[in-house]
DNA sequence: AACAGTCTCAACCGCCTCGAG
DNA sequence: TCTCGAGGCGGTTGAGACTGT
């Protein structure tokens, strides 16, 4: 038993990769493959630690990596999975086909978590800050300095709230909103259907919860199925710990399925849904919004250790979405009040 | 144009887990 | 059973880009 360490060494480069590097690097991958990250700075040429060359290819270099803006559906579902996971990154990035945890990672500490601050969201927990009497409005708050006038003039500047800016429940309800300089994130319209929370029983509630969702669960479902099912596809019948070995998939072999087949599922509960809450109800909960989605198989929890049944999965898919949808005695009041304050 | 402050994200660091020896 | 290295992961850093004055 005599293995060297991996990044000790005398001339190790460190800092950004040149592009003669990362030729090197993927053309030893391409010749070689994956693994032995050890051994590849020697026989790639390269004057890196492995683990620099095992993290420039994962995060940078691997040919199906996504890269750019991040999509409206794949915000929700790391603010989603944040609320229920945590900061397992590796976990999050699983549910976003070509993503890497890198760069989930990044996302969050830099756009997502601040505008959950800035709409008076506690990044952590997911809930409504104890200390924010007003959700719509910018506070200060951990890592928020409300001298910075950066902040403030997001909003008094322009007028209006930028999409990004957007409470999440506003964001996840139809909402559109002037943006000059960006496509909406949602092809949907204000609707002329917002709907109030009520303090009413605890079935109305979640049924609430559910439908301030619902709206962008279309999305989220189609998203997510994506990693889902190509998953589940490549998975079922096999047992749980070949999963890992065989979730290499590309999605692309199964985007027939998510796209084409069952868009009509996604387009259902797409349409015109939409209601914006009262941050200021302490008895809003985020996090039991999540639950209660889980808790209908909606979203996978963790996938790389659950084995999924497509069928039963597009079975209660198409529960919710006829429930959902199904707005004939849509319980709640419209009220545009709180966006036409925020918005305009 | 120059400078300062802020933001972004690629890359590093250090810890943890797992498996080989 | 123990030790140690590889690989994986989350937290942090800092160089460069961007923005405001």
């Amino acid at each position: 038993m005599s293995r060297k360490p991996c990044c000790v060494g005398e001339g190790l480069k460190k800092g950004a990769w040149t592009t003669e590097e990362d030729k090197k690097l993927i053309s030893y991958i391409h010749e070689h493959g994956e693994g032995g990250w050890r051994d590849i700075p020697q026989k790639a040429g390269l004057k890196r630690c492995g683990k620099s060359c095992r993290l420039r290819w994962a995060n940078y270099l691997k040919p199906d990596i996504k890269r750019g803006e991040f999509s409206y559906e794949e915000e929700q579902i790391i603010i989603m999975l944040h609320a229920s996971r945590g900061n397992k990154w590796s976990v999050i990035a699983r549910h976003l086909p070509r993503r890497t945890d890198n760069e989930v990672k990044n996302y969050w500490n830099t756009h997502l978590k601040k505008r959950l601050i800035d709409q008076g969201i506690d990044p952590l927990t997911h809930k409504p800050l104890a200390s924010n009497p007003n959700p719509a409005t910018p506070t200060t708050s951990e890592g928020q300095d409300d001298s910075n006038p950066s902040n403030l003039d997001e909003q008094s500047q322009s007028g209006s709230m930028s999409p990004k800016s957007l409470p999440i429940s506003s964001s996840s309800c139809n909402l559109q909103v002037n943006n000059s300089d960006e496509t909406p994130r949602n092809n949907g319209s204000l609707s002329s259907k917002k709907c109030c929370f009520k303090k009413s029983s605890s079935t109305s509630k979640l049924l609430n919860k559910v439908a301030t969702k619902a709206s962008s669960i279309g999305n989220m479902v189609s998203a997510s199925m994506e990693g889902s099912l190509i998953r589940s596809t490549t998975l079922s019948p096999c047992p749980n710990d070949v999963f890992s070995e065989t979730s290499q998939v590309q999605m692309d072999e199964f985007a027939p399925f998510s796209y084409s087949s069952d868009q009509h599922i996604a387009d259902y509960m797409k349409e015109d849904i939409s209601m914006d809450f009262d941050l200021n109800n302490s008895e809003y909960d985020f996090s039991q919004t999540l639950e209660d989605i889980y808790n209908h198989d909606l979203l996978l929890s963790d996938v790389s250790s659950t084995s999924v049944d497509e069928d039963n999965m597009m079975q209660n898919i198409t529960g919710w979405s006829n429930f959902l949808v199904d707005d004939s005695d849509f319980p709640y009041d419209t009220n545009l009040d709180f966006y036409d304050k925020n918005l305009v």
